[in-house]
DNA sequence: TATACCATTCACGTTAACGTAAAGAGCAAG
DNA sequence: CTTGCTCTTTACGTTAACGTGAATGGTATA
């Protein structure tokens, strides 16, 4: 169980952040007698998937499809295709981003190499 | 040779964003006598730069930092060794970047695996 | 039980990244 | 050379993602 300055010191932010994703529908935290706030670990991994996706350059908006689609519950086997087709969309997704970004790392790696080469002179 | 709205047809995006990275200092076309813009093959690949930086959650200073920093002319040795550091940092941040998409790609198919599962009984 | 420090809810402020509208000028086609 | 479209600058508007008080109330500790 933790305070919500507990999760801001955590992840490097403010509590006001973490009452605005709270304010967006992205947790749901359950109270104490006198109305704070107290945060579950399952919150903790919920508000780590929020930050990857923020590093990721996806908007709250996204984010928050994304984390409510995988956490309901997948009874009904419309609802199962339905969630496996997303699934398998944001997986191509995925693949392309690690393809782009292993080409990043190529490209860095060929001009430090130049670089280091030319001081080497 | 490219008109102003020819790559923003290109890249999906209006002229005002192009005009608008141009004033953050992002590109530096040349204009015709008339005064209108007129973009190279070289604008293009560094619009590429941008929104790829874009893409992976970057903001336009720091995209504006990167790429003026691969581009300047790197005579001067001490120059020369900042940049090598500065791309090896940049570097250490894209090895991160692809491991932590990794992970995110084996969570994603561990439960797209797991709902074709329970699809299938 | 007093006090010092958290927490809470408004509510307005701020910044980045554009959108949009107005007024004027370039330019290709007929 | 005029018509119609695209481009230019200027300038104010908008939205997401918080920041920053102010006023109030809970709570651990001396």
């Amino acid at each position: 169980m933790y305070t919500i300055s507990d999760l801001a010191e955590q992840f490097g932010v403010t509590p006001r952040t973490i009452r605005y994703y709270e304010e967006l529908g992205l947790l749901t935290p359950s109270r104490t007698e006198g109305g704070r706030r107290i945060y579950t670990a399952s919150d903790v991994t919920r508000l780590k998937l929020v930050f990857r996706g923020k590093r990721f350059g996806f908007s709250l908006d996204e984010i928050k499809e994304m984390v409510l689609l995988f956490d309901e519950d997948r009874t009904g086997e419309k609802q199962l295709k339905v969630t496996i087709q997303y699934g398998e969309e944001k997986l191509a997704e995925v693949n392309e981003r690690i393809c782009e970004l292993v080409e990043v790392r190529e490209e860095i790696e060929r001009l430090l190499t130049e670089f280091k080469g030319r001081l080497s002179e």
